[in-house]
DNA sequence: GTCTATATTCCGATAGAC
DNA sequence: GTCTATCGGAATATAGAC
């Protein structure tokens, strides 16, 4: 992994753990044994490391796509809900949800790059909708999109809800899903 | 109003605003018109504030049970999702959502006094529901409690992603919400 | 590319006058 | 209760040597 991409990883891990305003050019020296001023030469500033950080998940979030391409669509929804028991797994919370609350302090560029990232979500879970609907394979009442919202929210919430309440109601939740997409199972 | 509920009110818009980390004694100091050394008098540390922030929101929401008490179980459940419609309007996020992307940055104080507030939150939803099925008024699947979970995870997410889908997305899942409690309708 | 050194600004918090 | 003044520390960012 070069520099850049262990300061990325390193961004990404600090953002999901403690927010964006919460985490330091210093952190990331301290972690990887880098100075701040070499961080600087990567990233001029702080809103380039984060605008960085959205491409990096956007990267990985297509190559996961491609992943499922061929699989069905119950398989590509676990897939997608896989994703957040990890995140859950490392007491995190996703980019989105850690991004969106601090949303009104930071800048149009990372604005502009997280509203990229969460639309390709929200099409990526609504085809995904679609397909099982017309195979029989899911069933719901709404349009796939308005279905799609209800389950984003649903996981994005829980991972950070399950911190107050408890760390089973994420599984709960992440049943409940699918239960309810597949009532006559 | 006093000087200490004047200084809370504040708190609370900013840190549904921008942050817990994001916002500064400095902040409170220009909008209020009072030194940053005064509300140190009436907060000695942050997270005094921010604990005093969580009562107040406690206390709020136990006078709107109160109010609500009377009314059938969709009145409750529309006067609760409603708190979320005006977080919505004024482009906040609850306070919820908002500490718990930072729950691993704040002291403990604060963390334990959320917990509280959030188990407030899920039993009066839970015992809506819990109601409002009993009456048949409602119809779900789930545990009341799950289900509690399932809305309150819609609502508090929505909040965050309209901010980066669409605005109306956040009416969608709202009346997305009671349309599933009542398929009858 | 990475370093040392530093500029600038802001933060939470405290002492003590009024 | 509110103020002025200040401390100690941490933040983002830059200049320039290596």
């Amino acid at each position: 992994m070069t520099t850049r991409e262990t300061i990325i990883d390193t961004a990404d891990h600090l953002i999901r753990s403690n927010g964006f305003n919460a985490f330091s050019f210093k952190d990331i020296s301290n972690k990887i044994g880098i100075k701040t001023a070499s961080i600087h030469y990567h990233f001029p500033t702080k809103s380039d490391l984060g605008v960085a950080t959205i491409k990096e998940h956007i990267e990985r979030f297509e190559y996961l796509k491609k992943e499922f391409e061929n699989k069905s669509p119950l398989q590509k929804l676990n897939g997608f809900l896989s994703i957040y028991s990890q995140i859950k797994s490392e007491n995190k919370v996703c980019l989105v949800g850690s991004l969106a609350t601090d949303l009104n302090t930071v800048e149009d560029s990372i604005k502009n790059e997280l509203k990229n990232f969460a639309e390709l979500v929200l099409l990526w879970v609504t085809e995904i909708l679609t397909e099982g609907k017309k195979q029989k394979m899911f069933e719901f009442q709404t349009t796939p999109r308005t279905k799609a919202l209800m389950i984003i929210t649903n996981i994005l919430a829980i991972v950070q809800l399950s911190r107050l309440t408890q760390a089973e109601d994420f599984d709960i939740v992440k049943e409940a899903i699918i239960k309810d997409l597949r009532p006559h199972i």
